[in-house]
DNA sequence: GTGGTCCAGTGGCTCAGCCACTCAACCACT
DNA sequence: AGTGGTTGAGTGGCTGAGCCACTGGACCAC
């Protein structure tokens, strides 16, 4: 894999102003203080912190206001999608809110993908399935597994859904590595997801909904289990 | 309402780049001009462009490498949900996909707020859509109307839908005002919502998720005729 | 070939400073 | 008193110049 990026300056600076903005301690309608101020504190300049409150701003976290000052937002109320890989880092309660969604969006997705995947797609989709199949090792077989997901997301026609899929895995990214267990064996992992496939080819819309019910509440227990696991061998060395 | 912020320059060139790539101009794959340069080009500062950069990077428009480049990524490939606002704003292709979505989303949210709705979040629904009937002209019936629509998702207790429901009215936003069929008479709009909130008091799923696809498809139909009336109308005079 | 070194080109970050905006206090006039 | 304009302190927006850190290909010595 490789290429790992190293964390700069302002990746830093970003994560910290995060946490304490969702960890409570900029309660939200609060101000920062002004920015030359803050600054000097993370004994940064100022232009690097303009940087981390840009993407902060982004996200729905802050909100400048020219000649005002820097107000922190009720992400709940203003923030989207894209801040839940944050809130994955920050806090475990998110993952079980998130497995639900996918649930019913996984099933909405093999629904729609049944009533409209074309010839070509659904050939794509038999050759992704065989490749989770032959994959090297459980990260493989993850990596293959997404790529069937995104290839059904396409299938539905809608690009909506193939952008809410992006927006789910970008979630799990951050506990990614924990969440390998339905993917240990590059077989198994096959034979669960392969109802999924054969519906959506058969066009049969209640099937390919059911299948992929069935498939994403048995990888969504594995994960939950490992998560527990983990966090139990965690506590306990602690 | 008041607060019109003025564009500032990151703004404009934001936005200028996002056309350039979202239209084709900038391929996916394909390397921007070192940053010296194109900030030279549009007569900007180095800083100012990189403020710019560091939004479409979070966008997953760009993706900027230290030592080597900015590449032009591919979104539908990297981009989360986060991306539909400035998809719509882009190409009206988008917003028909949305609605789907919208529809489906919002059935399923409805059936799991019936499910689950405290009394005192049913108490809040009851009365926020009574603030539709008795709302001040088209644009306050639509405000209460989405304050209906977060109070179902917060109804849910997974704060996963909350953040969905943020990012698809996030998507409607550039063409807000455009939508506003719907409520016209504020009286028809509160009519029009009555049924799903008393189907989640009821705790009754199965016709909480029903009259939310009556309410959608009704909302969605009258929506789509007016931009397509206003696409006539536009069209007419050109 | 193989491995090491170098260097041009790129983005990351800093610094000092001016500009533009907001808001409240104040003042002048009615 | 009330109204409306002015001012100034404090804030974020933006600039220009410059150094640092990283990458990758060219080149060289072996």
């Amino acid at each position: 894999m490789g290429a790992l990026p190293r964390e700069s300056t302002v990746d830093v600076l970003e994560k910290r102003l995060r946490e304490d903005i969702l960890g409570g301690r900029r309660p939200a309608g609060s101000y920062l203080p002004p920015e030359r101020e803050l600054a000097d504190e993370f004994g940064v300049n100022r232009t690097t912190l303009k940087h981390a409150f840009g993407r902060l701003v982004q996200s729905g976290l802050l909100e400048t206001k020219h000649g005002v000052g820097t107000r922190v937002r009720d992400f709940l109320r203003h923030g989207g999608a894209d801040l839940l890989p944050m809130l994955v880092g920050h806090s475990p309660d998110w993952i079980g809110e998130i497995f639900e969604v996918r649930r019913s969006i996984g099933e909405l997705i093999a629904e729609r993908a049944a009533a409209r995947a074309t010839p070509a797609q659904t050939a794509e989709l038999r050759r992704l399935l065989a490749a989770v199949g032959e994959a090297e090792g459980g990260e493989g077989a993850q990596l293959a597994d997404a790529e069937v997901h995104r290839a059904l997301a396409r299938a539905t026609g809608n690009r909506v859904y193939v952008l809410l899929t992006n927006t789910l895995f970008n979630a799990y990214l951050p506990v990614r590595a924990a969440l390998a267990g339905p993917f240990a064996d590059a077989r198994t992992a096959h034979d669960r997801l392969a109802p999924v496939v054969a519906a959506v080819a058969a066009h049969d819309e209640a099937a390919a909904r059911a299948a992929a019910g069935v498939y994403l509440s048995t990888t969504e227990r594995i994960m939950l289990d490992d998560l527990a696991r983990a966090r139990r061998r965690r506590d306990g060395v602690r």
